[in-house]
DNA sequence: TTTTGTTGATTGATCAGTCAATCAAAAATA
DNA sequence: TATTTTTGATTGACTGATCAATCAACAAAA
């Protein structure tokens, strides 16, 4: 069996194994021995290819990373009109995939590890800025600009809500039904704000400090996904 | 020092502790010298108090949750109105203490836990089931049932949210604007809904599948706050 | 003297990471 | 072509550290 070039081989392997095995356990916290079960080879190899757990797990979220990244582009490809373009940022977020249990289990396990390794925070503050930003782009042709910055914050937190929601469990909200709650906020906010662009009026009982948009962060570094940046 | 009476201190003490300390630590993967330490006791009297780390675990959640209620309770108290209700939710979610850091990591780590746990996923259903139903609650006083399930749904998704991209701090959507990004969803989303019954119209470019109500969980075991229900 | 609170010391298990050794393919050499 | 050498792949066995959990013992109140 040991020939030449099993490297690609046996890191790919692992870092399956290894997202498999996270999903399953509904943690970070399991052994490289399960890992390296999982993928069929001794635990010794494992830190032959990645030198430390830590690595191996760094790997398995960017390989998460890279699949979403290129599931959106695709999809982004396909569509025409900034309105269809948002929805297709909307659906590949709740593509299948996506919405597997393990890898929900896996999101959510990195989300923790987040508070602890700055790598994985890096990693997934990525991941939130290229959702919003993606949001942002198709927004701003439809809406002014603090409009459009305040619906992408609310859509891209709504994706992230059913998300974490679904880790439960609890309220059975299938892919579907996910899409069309996401929809929905997107069509009612698209109906109100260009109906009176000051913004949604705050006839509401608690003082809502009227439109959010000039607390939002201002000149971030946009992540913008037309291709071509970090994986 | 050792006097009679003790336990209710010692207990409280190391629940408090494991909530600081996984808070800061960010993870449940703490140790229990590390939390007895935070209460200034040995290691052996909390395994003596709480017979497990799990157990502890479980009573530091139970005490979350025990007061996350509270505050509901006496949020709601304080408003009259439906739409005044629904405000008041919103705001006690967003509540200085519930979104100070290091509350905010230990809420994360047992949502990561919950994949694991049967006993901590129990517990975090009952808070999303039952923010869910309090929202629904005060939205059926404006709304036919139908839309304010979804409505209900859709809020307490945004709430949960915003919750968990403030654990990555990577948008830093302060406490004011996540109440303002919250209350402009349902200002929109009543605004649409009540002036067409049928729901928003989806002209949408993606197939939307039409109003999601139809898709939502039904005859859920209600777990609405009016007072006196578990911990 | 019984009860309650408290701890130091210890045990047993689990794991990440290391290392020396093995094996087989490939490359170099005769 | 036959051989030796080098190199990459792979593992079993081991180590050192960490930790949950236990227990026997002691101290102060009742």
């Amino acid at each position: 069996m040991p020939k030449v070039g099993m490297e690609p081989v046996r890191r790919k392997a692992l870092v399956d194994a290894a997202l498999r095995v996270i999903g399953d356990h509904g943690s970070l916290a399991v052994t490289m021995s399960d890992i390296a079960r999982q993928a069929g080879v001794s635990p010794a190899l494992a830190h032959h290819y990645f030198g430390s757990k830590e690595h191996l797990l760094i790997e398995t979220i960017r390989s998460l990373l890279r699949q979403l990244r290129s599931d959106t582009v695709a999809a982004l490809k396909a569509a025409q009109t900034p309105r269809a373009r948002l929805s297709a940022i909307i659906r590949v977020n709740f593509h299948a995939d996506q919405f597997a249990p393990d890898t929900i289990a896996a999101w959510l396990a990195f989300y923790a590890e987040a508070q602890r390794s700055e790598e994985t925070r890096r990693f997934l503050v990525i991941y939130a800025r290229r959702l919003r930003s993606n949001l942002l782009a198709d927004l701003k042709a439809l809406l002014p600009t603090d409009a459009a910055e305040r619906i992408a914050e609310g859509a891209a937190a709504m994706i992230d809500g059913l998300y974490i929601r679904q880790s439960l469990k609890s309220a059975p909200i299938g892919i579907e039904a996910s899409i069309a709650l996401t929809e929905d906020y997107l069509n009612a906010l698209l109906a109100t704000t260009s109906s009176s662009p000051e913004g949604v009026k705050a006839e509401t009982a608690a003082p809502s400090s009227g439109p959010a948009g000039h607390l939002l962060p201002q000149g971030r570094r946009d992540d913008h996904i037309e291709p071509s940046r970090d994986q």
